[in-house]
DNA sequence: ATACTTTAAGAAATCGTTATCATTCCCATC
DNA sequence: GATGGGAATGATAACGATTTCTTAAAGTAT
């Protein structure tokens, strides 16, 4: 079968309006829904339209219009389950409104992200969405002066930049004192080092607990850790070397709360038996862990629905209600945390 | 600060040239790079477009070439993990040769799956790649003739229509094989009722590992299941009231095998003590399961790359040298599987 | 010195759509 | 019966780039 390919073949309005017998603008009206075209005429059109499966020309349409319909997402990586949620939430948003997504991916480096950000820039995206931007994007962006909208803004938030996060601190205050309340005092923290707003916030988080609870702030305690499961791992065994090891850890992720498991499967220990251990981000696989971990839900799909709303808005130049907008975490308690009674001291 | 908003302000190649002193055709040449055009135009004409810091309108190059620099990935959903490296793989092929992606999800839904296929064919995109397509989506990207090319084709490979798949047969039948060599008798299934053909050859092949070892087809040892991890769960149940219960499961995806060890270790029953579990897939939390998963891998980012570069050949009219490409699975053996002694029959 | 080639640059047409502004026609109004 | 106004349609000009073709200038060969 001899392929009809691309141009060949395909009708434009000039076409459909000759064959129709009206005039190209007349189609366009048709096609736009317009009201000054007689429904007569409409119907001829439209039928024309329907048997020649007649589809308009994106390109041409974008030029002329100064909108392309299309939207850029950029995302730090694609191999991290995390963004997931977050792109769908996105899509859903876009695709509600008709609009399209482009995914892109920076690899986490940041010279790919003001590059690609460049691209957005010769018109072929109304908008862009940014995840985990770096500050030279941010800065690159606003410059540009196309609309924007930041997911987990990284730094200090910036008066007038359109972003949404997490209540990152709250969460991270929650889960410690959950552990507080049963009767934990030795709480270790993973994931010291990571530099992300985020994980610098939950470890506050953290240690307001403590100090609201009057407990005292072992540094040894708080473990470095840049959210993998590795990390999770080392860091426990570690943890459990010390002479006064903790009685409960919050992972800081879900990730390193794998590790956390693995680390004291191996060592023969039991969650949460011998040690409480607490989560962050909610991913589905927690679910399914052995046991069930309890973890603070990250709202992502929300993040991204969010964020898409608002970059709508900005690029209808509609106002925004709020520019940085804040969403709650969610405690989710499961299996894997358990009071710490004398009892269990001295076994 | 006043925002510099798209149109405004943005310089277009005829004041690029304005600018430089040139026509607007030799601008247009200096950015393709053609050779007539004197190397100290060429330097003027670069500095200013450096000055200014232009970036060609897509719209307008895409209305005029024909090509828009884009090409659409069509999933059957965004928040399922497996599809996650076909997306990666995708993603870096297309930026190593300048393409965008723009992906969108149908939900499963063949309609929409249809709908948005229409929208390539407006040149919104230069082709389409489509993962887990329906019937009527083939039939439909084959008459409208653009470039597509197939990642999980269903049904029968019809001749001509460029796909990817991966070898589920060889992946159930070595799986299953490995279970009998360690001399297992009564091995289960799961997965049974999914209809996507690779689920079926996954059976079949499991089928005729049985068959080869001689073993009888038990009906009773083929579970239902369409890939989730209640399925694995359910199925489990019930295979363990069997008046004879299996001592392996092969539980057809990871998702289901998750599901298997939920299931098991609510029975305090372990594996691999009591029940040896192999999967399909190897998703990444596998490896943190426990005890690690024995599983099948798919190539899922090969699947990516190599249909992302079929596609690209396509897109610029190049033959293929194979209209179907099926590329090998892998047995991944960890740790829940082990020998049947006859001592573990007697526990 | 003349004719012929090569090189560099520009004029004009084009891609397919939408927006603006006239024009035509018909009917209601005074 | 002339006039005003609304409704329906179309002529034309954009949108911003690329392509083709022409022209001007410079270089080469005879």
């Amino acid at each position: 079968m001899a392929k009809r390919h691309r141009t060949d073949e395909r009708p434009t309005i000039a076409q459909i309006a000759q064959i129709a017998g009206v005039s190209v603008p007349t189609v366009s009206k048709v096609l736009n829904d317009r009201a000054d075209v007689a429904l007569p005429t409409r119907k001829r059109v439209e039928r024309v339209i329907e048997e020649y499966g007649f589809v308009r020309n994106r390109a041409a349409r974008a030029l002329r219009k100064g909108k392309t319909g299309l939207v850029d997402l950029i995302l730090p990586r694609l191999d991290d389950e995390y963004y997931l949620p977050i792109l769908e939430g996105v899509a859903q948003v876009l695709r509600e409104a008709g609009v399209r997504l482009v995914l892109t991916s920076t690899n986490y480096q940041p010279e790919q992200e003001v590059q690609w950000i460049d691209t957005v820039t010769d018109h072929s995206t109304d908008g862009i969405l940014l995840v985990l931007p770096s500050d030279e994007a941010i800065e690159h962006l606003e410059r540009s002066g196309w609309p924007f909208v930041l997911i987990h803004n990284q730094r200090s938030p910036r008066s007038g930049v359109p972003s949404v996060t997490i209540t990152s601190w709250e969460g991270g205050f929650v889960a410690t004192t959950h552990l507080i309340s049963l009767g934990h005092r030795r709480i270790a923290y993973i994931g010291k080092t990571a530099q992300a707003r985020d994980a610098i916030e939950r470890i506050a988080g953290y240690r307001a607990a403590l100090d609201a609870a009057n407990l005292p702030l072992d540094p040894q305690l708080q473990c470095a850790g840049n959210f993998t499961e590795a990390d999770g791992y080392t860091a426990t065994r570690a943890l459990l070397e010390l002479p006064e090891p903790p009685t409960a850890i919050f992972a800081g992720n879900d990730r390193q709360a794998a590790g956390v498991y693995r680390a004291l499967h191996e060592l023969d220990m039991t969650v949460p038996g011998d040690i409480s251990v607490i989560g962050f981000d909610n991913l589905p696989y927690t679910e399914i862990m052995n046991p069930p971990l309890t973890t603070v839900h990250a709202p992502r799909m929300e993040l991204g629905r969010t964020a898409a709303t608002m970059l709508l808005r900005l690029i209808n130049r509609e106002a925004l209600d709020m520019t940085r907008v804040v969403l709650p975490t969610e405690f989710i308690e499961r299996q894997s945390c358990r009071p710490l009674s004398l009892e269990t001291e001295a076994k």
